[in-house]
RNA sequence: UCGGGGAUCGUCUAAUGGUAGGACUGCGGAUUCUGAUUCCGCCUAUCAAGGUUCGAAUCCUUGUCCCCGAACCA
């Protein structure tokens, strides 16, 4: 059999396409094939999400399918309802859509609990009364099979007695759990008679203090999958060996019908952290400013950041699905950024640390407005216009009082390129008191203006510049990688991962300047600065100063070149 | 001394008994009014050992290494 039988596009096949295609061919779910996003909203999104995203909307999608967004909200003491909105607000951004198919776990609570008590009458579940630490003992370990629980003989109706004053709010924390009856000597310690309900007197973000009782994950999940028709029940590699006890449990069930869990490899990424529990530390210890920092890999981190959903959406199709536990490359990540922004980011001038330019030779007072390019190799996609004075702005970086080999940048005599404008020669270098050069002195080949008679001629560098009197000051938050070391998680011993923080991943430049077509951008513009990076108005922004963070750098083979 | 998974270029992945391919990275070069982009080229892989076969990454055997699992979390 071909995997390409059926998709009607060329995606890279994957073994969990290719067994959507072997279902549908031998006639399973009457062809249908409908899956489910399942996050608890106990924290955001983050670019590991992404790929589950993507893998469940884009199979959905490309079978004419339905993919659902269910909150499995079943454990009311990490759970609330900022991160609800926060994750539809994130899955909507990445550009998929859930319809009419929104659900929650804790929708379901009445026919779970129903379902528990079908389970009890037909002898597969009862109440245990262990403790919690007892029922450890009990289970055994990975060398010694369990001992069966003294209430695991406990009669129907004791049980169901039993069950119902659970609900009913009679008994405290902890003081029983409604077990699954499987079996004590399983070599898979999940089916050792796993608690499939716990007491737990908390208030619910939904529910508030309806229920006392809450299902695990284990018993919850299956069941609403069937409720909801799931056909592909697709989840990472760590709920492997819980799939015998998924089918299991809908095995004992009369339920509508049983869908068949898939695992895959969860995304990873050197240089960066994507546990949830270590993601949540970052933000409470104030180590970032919050879920949506630049700096965090979260997905509203990332749109803050000016990472494009498209950018994301095609890196997980670069990164494929399988079943190996794999590190991705980050460049892999940053090539999937560049590669977008580079399409579609309007290029315009900024400079980072200016450097004062006076064109000698060009009159006091004069100001010319030149028709700029958005996009120099396709002007049909729109220009603007940028203002010419006497005084200039240039990069500090783009000035070295010595020239060392390779540089095509400006010193002392050399000629170099204003971008859109023409040739200029350093004549004079302007020092302070102090030594640092302040200021230089330029003269402008009014032939070879752009358009002109000797536009042609060749320099080997061009620089961007903003007139002084004209430009707009911002601030320019550079952004950097949040961690130093390539696998942030492991810390040797007596080691934390903040010791891997970068302390450069944010540095925060004032007194940069841009041109003044950017005078109105809105948060959320994303540019490119040309010759620096790619950078995206912040939401920090007020109408006196606009923030710019740097979503990423351009490639720079001078620096690489320098380094060397 | 258990159960469940996994081993293909540096990295992520394809090849489903028939030429080990792509992408990213890296390294060269060309073009360039962005040292960007684009284009071209190069480097580099089947965990090991046996076996089956005309032919093995793929099938069999035996090893080795790695990951996950003992919450009233998900």
């Amino acid at each position: 059999m071909s995997h390409t039988d059926e998709t009607p596009n060329d995606l890279p096949p994957n073994f969990i396409r290719d067994r959507i295609v072997e279902d549908r061919q031998a006639g399973k779910n009457g062809g249908r094939v409908v899956t489910r996003f399942p996050p608890e909203p106990n924290g955001y999104l983050h670019v590991g999400h992404a790929k589950s995203l993507c893998l469940n909307f884009g199979s959905a999608a490309e079978f004419a399918g339905r993919c659902h967004l269910r909150f499995d909200d079943t454990n009311p003491a990490t759970e609330e309802l900022e991160y609800v909105e926060a994750i539809k607000a994130d899955v909507r951004w990445l550009g998929f859509d859930w319809g009419e198919h929104l659900f929650f776990a804790s929708d379901y609570f009445e026919q779970l609990y129903a379902y528990a008590v079908a389970l009890i009458k037909a002898g597969k579940a009862y109440v245990c009364s262990l403790s919690a630490d007892q029922i450890k003992e009990y289970r055994g370990d990975f060398h010694h099979k369990g001992k069966e629980s003294p209430y695991r003989g406990r009669s129907v109706d004791e049980n169901l007695d039993l069950f119902a004053r659970m609900r009913a709010g009679e008994f405290a924390d902890g003081e029983h759990v409604l077990r699954a009856k499987i079996d004590m000597a399983a070599g898979n310690i999940n089916m050792r008679d796993p608690p499939i309900y716990r007491i737990k007197h908390a208030h619910h973000h939904r529910t508030g203090d309806k229920w006392c009782i809450y299902p695990m994950y284990d018993y919850a999940h299956c069941v609403s999958d069937a409720i909801e028709g799931i056909t592909h029940s697709l989840c990472t590699l760590e709920f492997e060996d819980h799939r015998p006890l998924y089918d299991w449990i809908l095995d004992q069930l009369d339920v509508p019908c049983h869908p068949q869990q898939i695992e895959f490899a969860k995304l990873n990424f050197t240089y960066i952290m994507l546990s949830k529990r270590r993601l949540l530390e970052l933000v409470r210890g104030g180590q970032v400013k919050g879920w949506d920092d630049p700096r965090m890999p979260t997905l509203s981190g990332m749109r803050r950041r000016g990472y494009t959903p498209e950018a994301l959406r095609n890196l997980c199709e670069r990164v494929g699905v399988s079943k190996h536990n794999s590190v991705v490359d980050v460049t892999l990540l940053e090539h999937a950024v560049r590669e977008h922004l580079n399409a579609t980011s309007r290029r315009v001038m900024g400079v980072l640390r200016p450097l004062r330019v006076v064109l000698s030779n060009w009159p006091e007072g004069q100001v010319e407005w030149i028709d700029a390019p958005y996009f120099a190799d396709d002007p049909a996609r729109g220009t603007r216009r940028v203002p010419l004075g006497r005084e200039l702005f240039i990069e500090h970086d783009d000035f070295k009082e010595v020239a060392v080999k390779g540089w095509f940048r400006l010193s002392p005599g050399a000629e170099v390129r204003l971008r859109h404008v023409g040739i200029v020669r350093c004549d004079e270098v302007v020092k302070d008191a102090a030594g640092e050069v302040v200021e230089l002195r330029c003269t402008l080949d009014p032939a070879t203006r752009s358009g002109g008679p000797q536009s042609g001629r060749k320099v080997k560098g061009t620089i961007h510049w903003l007139s002084a009197a004209h430009a707009l000051p911002i601030e320019a938050r550079l952004y950097d990688r949040l961690f130093l070391s390539e696998s942030p998680g492991d810390v040797g011993p007596g080691g934390h991962f903040t010791d891997n923080i970068n302390p450069r991943a944010l540095e925060v430049v004032h007194g940069a300047f841009v041109e003044p077509s950017l005078a109105d951008a809105v948060p959320g513009t994303r540019v490119q600065f040309e010759r620096l990076a790619y950078f995206c108005v912040d939401p920090d922004s007020t109408t006196e100063l606009r923030v710019f963070n740097r979503t990423i750098g351009l490639r720079d083979s001078w620096a690489k070149q320098e380094g060397k």
